[in-house]
DNA sequence: GTTCTTGCAAACCCTTTGCACGTCT
DNA sequence: AGACGTGCAAAGGGTTTGCAAGAAC
């Protein structure tokens, strides 16, 4: 979970945004914003609005992902899609970045941090014309293996 | 396009793949096949079936989800999932790999390709004890001059 | 007061599935 | 002959949209 002071820090960023952008301050969007910091994990649209409205907060779905759209447009929150998955959100504070290994015999996703990739991100964005923000890398690999793989159920 | 030279070995690769896996090699199978080493360039499932049915040749959709499927497992064809969009596939053959980066403002994206991620693909899957396949990197990133940026529409 | 946002339900898109028929082995 | 694949249309899941009511400016 966040602490105190960083949920300032995002609720002022996002305040910024919605300024800048002309959009409004609504109690909605600051409450989704309050309840996402509780969370320290990634989560689904779905998963966001049962978390809130199990709690009596009542926010429609179509509340839900207007809000998760602003706030990745303003770079608060990452948005991953792994595979056939559905979108998955994350706080982009929520450090350190990490990546994904996908096994395509099995499904299963591996979590690894490797900070040369960092590097990498920032010389290609310089090198087109951008400001680096954030990246996604997934390996898809197989177990050396993969007959034997506890995980594999396709053979 | 592909070779014919190209295209028989893809040919054999598949159906050595089907027979490996008990599946049938049927004249669908194989007309799919023939029909995508013509496209040289990405392509989505239904794009695939509006180049099929267009030219008389006659597939459901069914079909061709469920081969596209059979396809990417053998790593015949890499499967995209850019973003929002549904999903998109390419000849893996289709050299060299490339990356892309994605601007937030605008959403263009510009295809890249940086060698080094190869090398670091191996060594994270083989830390992890998997054998490398392929890998997708997607790098989000603005435009250093955001507001004079032709694509951008956002503000 | 005007404009934007919300909530609901229906629509939407891409993909998968059930079933009867056809095809591969 | 038997098992598997195909085609169709309908179902499915996640996300977006149209519209009336409500909130922000």
């Amino acid at each position: 979970m966040a602490s105190l002071n960083q949920i300032d820090v995002l609720k002022q960023q996002f305040s910024d945004f919605l300024r800048r952008k002309k959009y409004r301050i609504t109690q909605e969007r600051i409450n989704i914003l309050d309840r996402i910091a509780e969370i320290d994990d990634h989560f689904s649209a779905d998963e966001l609005y049962l978390h809130m409205n199990g709690q009596g907060d009542k926010v429609s779905r179509a509340t839900i992902y207007s809000t998760l759209d602003l706030l990745t447009q303003c770079s608060i929150l990452t948005k991953h899609r792994f595979q056939g998955e559905s979108a998955h959100f994350e706080l982009s504070s929520r450090m350190p970045h990490h990546d994904h290994l996908i096994c395509t015999e099995c499904g299963r996703i591996v979590e690894f941090r490797e900070e040369s990739i960092d590097a990498i991100r920032d010389r290609v964005a310089d090198r087109l014309g951008f400001r680096p923000l954030h990246h996604s890398l997934q390996i898809f690999a197989v177990c050396h293996s993969p007959t034997t793989c506890v995980h594999n159920t396709s053979e």
